[in-house]
DNA sequence: GTCTATAAGGAGATAGAC
DNA sequence: GTCTATCTCCTTATAGAC
């Protein structure tokens, strides 16, 4: 699983093939039929192992959550979380394969699904229910509010990626900082 | 060009053979060599008609500038023409093609721009700019402003893309219009 | 669960006739 | 600029011995 998830993320599956997986392991390719029946079922399994993980539980911790009452820098800590979970080598490596595999079929279906933010964006809709009902936060769609939140951070994410910056560094942190600034800014009920 | 876009942008470019793009324009696979010297030749070449495309130009009519003295008004025509544009046939192929090969390196270069929202990027910084000066708009970074717009829209985009629903829908729209909402209330100076 | 051997086919690319 | 013919290599997958 590990070999086979280096190599998609790195040059994609159709362009990894069984063999070198094989070689990388340690055994032969007809080995690995004895583990997968077919190359697309080393894409499902490792599918499978990405999706059967709760990003939130990695995210949210109890020292995040007593930020709750303090929105603002609860914002920030939670952005600032979400980076470092995106940054971690095995994550980034997920969301690489991802990115091109997304519109690849077996048998007409998605094998990735389309749900790959969706861990997140639940606790996200959660937290931003209860801020409306303690009136520090505007009362707008819950699905609005984590859009908002989450798709510059995500942009930010992709484009760090595919360009030559890591994605650890100043530049990157202070967009961080300037977009939870803003959209606190402008969700915010009053001015405490 | 357009068999090769349609291939690639349908399986991907690693799973698309030459072979299989001469069928289908009528010639021979040799023949092909006449026009490209190699697979990753199409690709570049592919790349090259999409770079040389101003966007722009499609977004910004007459009609449209002249909607800038109503900000509210204008961001949600900008808005509407970007998805209509985003939605054509053609351009919805770049954007699955692109996706799926945005990692993809040729000669250890990317042979995808990560440049992809480069052209409008452009439009709506020269925008917010003028919007400033023109007190209309608070002062706020542009690319803060730029990502803060854009974000949304792509994000929104990507996933009507990978899902199963047709991305010119109700729901879409509704989505664009409430996001448009909350990106003039959080950027305008006065409450006209 | 690993191995060897092999099937069966598709790939990118080139040579040289027309 | 297209063709036929071909080279060389890599691919997924299976059969059957150990």
């Amino acid at each position: 699983m590990d070999v086979a998830l280096n190599l998609f993320a790195e040059k994609g599956f159709a362009e990894s093939s069984i063999r070198h997986i094989a070689r990388e392991v340690g055994i032969r390719e007809s080995a690995i039929y004895n583990h997968f029946k077919s190359k697309d079922d080393i894409l499902k399994a490792l599918m499978e192992i990405r999706n059967s993980k709760s990003i939130s539980e990695k995210i949210l911790n109890d020292e995040l959550l007593n930020e709750l009452s303090k929105p603002q820098s609860f914002f920030y800590k939670f952005a600032k979380k979400l980076i470092d979970f995106w940054n971690t080598e095995e994550e980034t490596k997920f969301f690489r394969m991802i990115s091109m595999e997304q519109f690849r079929k077996i048998n007409g279906e998605n094998i990735i699904s389309d749900k790959y933010l969706s861990d997140v964006k639940t606790i996200l809709e959660t937290i931003f229910d209860e801020m409306i009902k303690h009136k520090v936060v505007k009362k707008l769609e819950l699905n609005l509010l984590v859009g908002e939140f989450l798709s510059p951070l995500h942009l930010i994410r992709l484009e760090f990626l595919t360009g030559k910056e890591s994605f650890r560094n100043k530049k990157i942190t202070k967009k961080i900082e300037s977009h939870v600034d803003f959209f606190w800014n402008s969700i915010k009920l009053s001015e405490n």
